[in-house]
This record gives C-alpha cells, sequence and structure tokens, in this order.
DNA sequence: TAACTCGACATACCGTTGGTATGTGAAAGG
DNA sequence: CCTTTCACATACCAACGGTATGTCGAGTTA
C-alpha cells in the first residue's frame, strides 16, 4: 500500500479520507467520549499535527464524519424514493430505507445518538435537514397537495414523523432482532396509513 | 444559611442535594461535556472529595441529575393523565404534559440530548421506561382494549409516539416561540386522533 | 537546473481535566 | 471519655485536547 506516492493534492485527500474512515470507526465503536484524538492518529498512521491540519479540533472530524454519515443515509432514502413514481409509495419507502439505512451500528451512535451532543441540536438539525429531513417534508407537501393527505402545515408532521423513526431505528439497532424490522415497519406503516384522506 | 449544623444524616443529605443541584444547573447551562467538575464543585462549595465521595463520578452524577429530571417530568404526565377518567382525555392530556414539560431548557437539554449520549441509549431508555414511557404504553393498551384503537401491538406505537414528541419538544425549545406550542399540539393531536377506529 | 516557496505534515510541549490515594476533624456509639 | 466511623478536604497523577514550532519534499520560478 503505497502511501506517500502521488500528487499532492493526492496525498491530501487520502489523508483526510483516512482520519475520516478511523475515526468513524472508532466514534461507532466506543462513542465520541470515550475516543481520544491520540487513538485515532494511531490507527491512521499520522500525528496530531495532520489532524489539526485537515480539522479544527476533536469536534470538527466528528462534524465530518457526521456529514458523510447523513450523506449516506439521505442518498439512500432518496434512491429508495426516486424507484416510485407514486407519491405515497416514494413516502413509505424513502421511510422504511431510512429505518434500515439508519439502524446501521455506525449510524445509529454517531448520527443518533452522539450527533446531537456533540455538535448541539441546532447544528444537528441543520445538518438532518440538508441531507435527508428536507424529503420528508418535500413527499409530505407533495402527498397534501395531491390531496392524499388532509391540508396540514406539513412541517411540524415531518418533524413528528421524523422523531418516530428516529426512536424506532434506535429501537432496530438495540434490540438487534429481538424486536424485528417488520414489526416496526408495520406500526410505521399502520401509522402513515392512518394519516390518508379517507 | 447555616451549613455544616444539624446530624450527620442531615449533612450529607443536604450536599447531596445541592451537588445534584448545582449540577443540573451548569449541565443544562452549558452541556455536559462543557462542565468540569472543578466548576461544579465550586457552586455547591465543596471539593472533589465530597462529590467523589456521594458518586462514582461525573457521570454518575449526571446519572442523578437525569433521574431526577425523569421523575419530574413522569410525575407531570402522571398529574395530567389522572385528572381525567376518560381514556383518551388522559392519553392526549398526559401527552400534551409531555411536550410542555420537556420543553424547559433543563429538561431539553439534559434529558433529551446529552442523557443518550452519556449514559449509553440503552440506559437512558431505561430510565425513560421507568419513569414515563410506560404511562404512553398503558394508556395505548387501555384504549385498545376498550375498542378505542385499533388491535395492534402497543409497544412499537409506544415508541414511536415517544420519539414523536421527543423531538417535537426539541424543535419547541429550540425555535422559542417561533414555532408556536399550539402549532405542534394540534400537529400531534391530529396524529392521535388520525389513530382512532372510525 | 538550481534556487526558492509553500504546503503537508511531524515533534515537542502546555494547561486542564477526570480520577485517586490519603489525611482530618467532628459526630456517633459504648 | 475514649474509640470508631463517616463525611468530607487536600494533594497528587495520568491522560486528554490543543498549540507552537520544526522539517522535508513536491511544486514553482529564473
Amino acid at each position: 500500500m503505497p502511501k506517500d506516492t502521488g500528487t499532492r493534492a493526492e496525498q491530501r485527500a487520502r489523508t483526510r479520507r483516512t482520519l475520516i474512515r478511523q475515526g468513524r470507526r472508532l466514534f461507532a465503536e466506543h462513542g465520541y467520549g470515550q475516543v481520544g484524538l491520540a487513538g485515532i492518529v494511531a490507527a491512521a498512521e499520522v500525528t496530531k499535527g495532520a489532524l489539526y491540519h485537515h480539522f479544527d479540533g476533536k469536534a470538527a472530524l466528528f462534524r465530518a464524519v457526521l456529514e458523510e454519515v447523513q450523506q449516506e443515509v439521505g442518498a439512500s432514502v432518496a434512491g429508495a424514493a426516486d424507484a416510485h413514481t407514486d407519491p405515497w409509495e416514494q413516502l413509505t419507502s424513502g421511510c422504511r430505507a431510512f429505518l434500515t439505512a439508519s439502524t446501521a451500528p455506525d449510524v445509529r451512535r454517531i448520527m443518533l445518538v452522539d450527533g446531537p451532543a456533540v455538535l448541539g441540536w441546532r447544528e444537528w438539525r441543520a445538518l438532518d435537514e440538508a441531507s435527508s429531513a428536507h424529503h420528508l417534508r418535500e413527499a409530505l407537501a407533495s402527498l397534501v397537495d395531491a390531496g392524499i393527505l388532509a391540508p396540514q402545515p406539513v412541517a411540524p408532521l415531518a418533524n413528528l414523523l421524523s422523531g418516530a423513526m428516529n426512536e424506532a431505528a434506535l429501537w432496530l439497532a438495540d434490540s438487534g432482532g429481538e424486536q424485528d424490522l417488520e414489526d416496526v415497519w408495520s406500526a410505521l406503516s399502520r401509522l402513515l396509513e392512518s394519516l390518508r384522506d379517507n
């Protein structure tokens, strides 16, 4: 594995990616508070100088990791939704994709548990909004426009559903099969179904 | 304010209460990670020796603080629910009480943001279960028994609703009036209403 | 191509933090 | 009274996040 080869931009990008990768691994495995910079830079086979050259500090590295996680989840949700043309199926498949994606252990810990505490809920919410929350709000809005959902403010409803799915993902990841995905999904889809007009 | 008076048990209890009080204040104001033991013991006018005599460490103090917060919220929910005899009104008034109680700044930060990250989601959930979550589950169960809700597993539904309300409380506390309690509450009560059979 | 610049780190160091080991003086018990 | 016990206070430590400075090679210029 050549490490100090290639152009400078390549080396820079590779170091940054390695820091994010190892940071993500360690943050996911032990939690933000239990991971030291020493462990991260050792795993990445660099020094603290490199970390502070790329990021403003520990929290900034975590933010970069969280952004990566959020983007993956958002892409998964968008991909699932775009596979359908019917707006209702777009909503349900998007929600289901969110559930399965955010049940992964690293997503769970980084995005759902440590994220708000480390970055503050406000900034966490901004990242969530940019990556996947707006999908939900837009899906609900188009359902209201199509008359499938009763006319109502979509923003509060989107927040409620988002919180419900976050909690569901936490339960799923924790119970580890004891409470199956299908049980939670049937409860969530029943909830969504009950919202339909008529 | 006499500090070193009274029996030993009284002194002990007073010191413990003071530590919890000041810890709660500082944790709520600055967040768990930004608060040092030095600040806590200074505010409580004791030393670290006292803190470690009463608690196993920083996280254990936080746990005691969180337990107090949870119990207050739980008592508020139970009180609101017990004020009604109709099971549906018990549910709705309990949910509304939860919303208003957990919108308070210290409850929000300690219980909803830092709690899961500091203690781990599993332990956090256990405390939540003991204090208020079981109220929700029991209310839903009796509504199913009464035929007001369609027969369904209540545990997953309770989790979804709990998550929805947590997120709603975070939004409420953050927007600070911009997004009013009534907006969120109307969305939540609409959601609950849509669950009713017929 | 030789001299120079600059960026991508490495090294050495610092203040603060959570945690521990030990000391102490007053209240409880006989 | 004397002893024990307990509720802390004091002194200390290792580890942590963060910073200031040094270094060396790739890129640029003459």
